[in-house]
DNA sequence: TACAAATCTTGTACGTTGTCCAAGGTCATG
DNA sequence: CATGACCTTGGACAACGTACAAGATTTGTA
């Protein structure tokens, strides 16, 4: 409602966006895994001086926690709203896409790992899930302990496929792979019924 | 075999073990998180110059390495054995120990997410958890599974609580950490109970 | 139109990390 | 006693995250 939405901000106008920034990011942890997303790095993949990512981000903490929320900001929420389904399936889809965005890009399971999932998309696919399971008929308590170890089990399970794989490219969908979806597809709505047995 | 068991090496004895080392980094990494666990810490610690520590371990990794293979190696394999019990009540037991072994020392949880899991000690631990498994009738590949599930979730929930946990201190034992034991104590024979069915 | 204020980018620099290399000291063996 | 193997050390290097003081650039205001 202020007039400042038509001035443009004093000074000189940013040479860069937070999206270049995070793009360079993710293209440096796709080809060199998650040791080669660092501020010099990424500030040389842009084209400027390492200290002007600090001008867009406070700190490397907020670089990687806003790569990991664009991450799981990926995850499509259609599957959630998609009553026609049983809520089965729809748990099952929602666990099976957050698995393939983290494998898409490996190299920033690690950092996801070292910080809190507290962003808002993170918060978000959160809230989703426990609508979901709260509408197949969880109490809250089973619903949190339901989503939670899905979210464990999604995320560490990619994570120990990634320590795995020692090349940094992208992880080899191969037979393996497969067998570990499966894993997800028998897993994933295992854990809840013989709690609302 | 050889006389070379009696014969000691050439050169000055060394100063240190590799458990004093181990003893060192444990330290380290209980009063300061995972970060405070490097190299010069290490060997300020024990007070030898930092190059020293690269006599007893080629690598940093093969240090890690090294202090994860301890941790594991401290699980009990007494539960296993006793057959007197139920196979659910061993896997829980097994489980509830792995666990608490993690949350004594934090800050080592990070570092097994880096590095792969392929030492004495872990491998005996997943062959035991597999004959347990397939002692309870389940069939190799169901066996895998589980105790797949069963290891990720662990290392993951104290994951997760670590990096909750902004203190490097230890692990507040609180009534959320309480929750957690219940979760696994609910969570680990639930995953293969429809597999069977 | 000129000035002032706010903002971006850069150069430089500090401290820390893992790790290598050459030197020197120490011990068992010939 | 001397030789050869081994340990430790001091020093150094590259890379990392990050802070500080400039210079450059754009805008709002007088």
């Amino acid at each position: 409602m202020r007039a400042a939405a038509v001035h443009r901000r004093r000074g000189p106008r940013r040479s860069l966006s937070e999206d270049e920034i995070l793009d360079a990011a993710f293209a440096l942890l796709d080809g060199g895994g998650a040791g080669a997303a660092s501020v010099r790095g990424i500030a040389a993949r842009v084209g400027v001086a390492p200290n002007a990512v600090y001008t867009y981000f406070p700190d490397k903490a907020a670089v990687v926690a806003a790569l990991v929320e664009r991450l799981i900001g990926e995850v499509s929420h259609d599957v959630f709203a998609d009553r026609s389904q049983p809520w089965r399936l729809r748990v099952q889809a929602v666990a099976l896409e957050l698995r393939q965005r983290l494998t898409a890009h490996p190299g920033a399971v690690p950092l996801m790992i070292g910080g809190r999932l507290n962003g808002p998309q993170a918060l978000a696919l959160h809230e989703r899930l426990l609508e979901l399971l709260a509408e197949a008929g969880l109490d809250p308590a089973d619903a949190a302990r339901t989503s939670y170890l899905l979210v464990v089990y999604v995320i560490g399970s990619v994570a120990l496929a990634v320590t795995d794989a020692d090349e940094p490219g992208p992880l080899p969908p191969e037979a393996e792979r497969i067998e570990a979806r499966h894993r997800a597809f028998a897993g994933t709505p295992a854990d809840d019924f013989p709690r609302s047995a």
